[in-house]
DNA sequence: CGGGGACCCTGCCCGC
DNA sequence: TGCGGGCAGGGTCCCC
């Protein structure tokens, strides 16, 4: 599920409970998640206070007192969950690391499928850590914009779906995104990147902003309930305009034909490179 | 090198 | 009710 609108309400969600707290019990319950866990992680952890968190793509990175960073990714199964006060439910089997702050926060991380990762490196090496040192630019910054995208795929005999999945060209998209964004754009996936005009470039650049953005300010209004609620972050309700929507009518072509029988304008389902693209044959071209 | 497929792991849902 | 198959929002590696 996490992609990086999730990932950034995961991010701030944690902060009101770990920026500027001293974790004072790190507890470990196996040694791996993808990869090995960092050798001693609870012992270098405990009594580090957590200066920052931050983001980058899909990665959560909390800054230390120490010039390290910890990091970690979701995959597609992590969950964190914020716990308070005396509502504490037993460990459940997934419960793989549990943070504990000196203000008496729990924080637990979860990942049934331990597809997820942690590390802990120190600032100076992040950029050249093996998560980071490929990723392309953030698609919320000032680095991702038409000309650039323009050029970066216009040699790229590969699906456009595929090219924007790619954290190289474009860092924190993943499936869910990827199909709202070129259904919005009104570009079907199955378009080699480099057929794509200057224009239409242009404009699926700006689709992937808004659609972000849109998805971040969904999971900030749902955050505060989260929360309150069962402390849970980064799987909030959504509507997606075509993802999941396989013989559904399609919202986009039952606006553009207002007053017609829109049932035939059905969403299909394609496979590409292995992964579920739902898309409009009507008007996604 | 670019591109596509296999793979890592568990849970869930569906059809038989 | 049990079981097998397919599917899942991730990234990495390996081979062509």
């Amino acid at each position: 599920m996490p992609e990086l609108p999730e990932v950034e309400t995961v991010m701030r969600g944690l902060r009101p409970s770990l920026e500027g707290s001293i974790l004072k019990k790190v507890t470990q319950r196996r040694d791996n998640l993808r990869f090995p866990l960092p050798e001693n992680m609870a012992a270098r952890l405990t009594g580090r206070k957590v200066e920052q968190l931050k983001r980058r793509a899909k990665y959560v990175l909390a800054h230390l007192d120490d010039e390290m960073v910890l990091f970690f990714h979701l995959g597609m199964s992590g969950r964190v969950t914020i716990l308070q006060g005396d509502k504490r439910p037993p460990l459940g089997t997934h419960d793989h690391i549990i943070f504990e702050t000196d203000s008496g926060d729990e924080i637990r991380y979860c990942d049934p499928r331990r597809f997820g990762m942690m590390d802990l490196v120190h600032v100076n090496d992040l950029e050249s850590h093996k998560a980071f040192k490929d990723l392309g630019p953030e698609p919320l910054g000032n680095t991702f914009n038409g000309p650039d995208f323009f050029a970066r795929i216009k040699s790229k005999k590969t699906n456009i779906k595929a090219t924007i999945l790619d954290q190289r060209v474009v860092a924190g998209i993943g499936n869910i995104y990827a199909c709202e964004a070129l259904h919005l754009s009104g570009i079907s996936p199955e378009r080699q990147a480099q057929s794509l005009t200057m224009a239409e470039a242009d404009f699926l650049v700006v689709t992937i902003r808004d659609v972000l953005n849109k998805a971040i300010e969904a999971g900030g209004s749902s955050l505060r309930d989260y929360v309150q609620a069962s402390g849970e972050l980064g799987y909030f309700q959504h509507s997606w305009s075509v993802y999941g929507r396989e013989g559904e009518a399609c919202r986009r072509c039952a606006r553009e034909f207002d007053g017609k029988d829109d049932t035939q304008f059905l969403i299909e389902r394609i496979q590409q490179n292995g992964r579920s693209t739902f898309y409009c044959p009507t008007c996604q071209r």
